[in-house]
DNA sequence: TCTACAGCTGCAAATACTTGCAATTGAGCA
DNA sequence: TGCTCAATTGCAAGTATTTGCAGCTGTAGA
């Protein structure tokens, strides 16, 4: 098989990981550092078995790891620079909002620019 | 609703769109410029029918544009730094891939390249 | 008008994702 | 050991995507 068609699939394949509201939030919230499921759950106002789906679908991609402490799960970006490029992917939502929704763009870019 | 779920949402929204191994490659080949779906068709060696429910969708997401001439159906990237970023992405390809198949990726980068 | 070519649409079957909830594992501590 | 907190796993129901194929629309040219 064509090495472009391989890696459009692998390409793919990581995308469809990262495409979801929640998932790209806990990329998000990872940016700064390390978080245990619990302070990531409560964060982002979900169930905690789905955070932990969610966390274990990035980790089998390998896009997070995690790292015993006591009895926390404390996981990290395994690649810091996706979530830069994730934010940098913003640009391309701009054209789907109307004028006046606009401005929470660059307010979510403000708020994860930090 | 908080504008980082807002853009969380939309930016998960159109990463569903492009996460697709057709669609990528779609997107990839439009890069240069524009091409009618035949010629994409061929080039992905894809029915028609299909090339034409991807493109449909990535028009519906604002991702490329058509345009008639003729008989002929011609599409562009209507953002067309869209698929130097995608390009971009396929750093984070890379830890999926064994050293073996690891060829595969400096070698599609070379081809997206140009 | 008739034909052919270029694409699009619709629909059903197969497949994959998401979600909620209950049950389970595992580490620390009394 | 027995209890509890932190997370993970499993599974069923609901929802969305993908795929193949048949049939339709619209344009150009004889």
């Amino acid at each position: 098989m064509p090495s472009r068609q391989v890696v459009a699939k692998e390409l793919a394949d990581i995308l469809k990981v990262i495409a979801h509201p929640d998932r790209i939030r806990l990329i998000e919230e990872l940016r700064a550092g390390e978080l245990d499921v619990n302070t990531l759950a409560s964060r982002l106002n979900l169930p905690g078995p789905r955070v932990s789906q969610h966390l274990s679908l990035l980790r089998a991609h390998r896009l997070v790891e995690e790292r015993r402490d006591g009895r926390r799960h404390v996981y990290h970006l395994n690649q810091p620079e996706l979530a830069a490029w994730l934010v940098s992917g913003v640009d391309f939502v701009e054209g789907r909002f109307d004028k006046s929704t606009h401005s929470r763009i660059t307010d979510a870019r403000r708020l994860w620019a930090n």
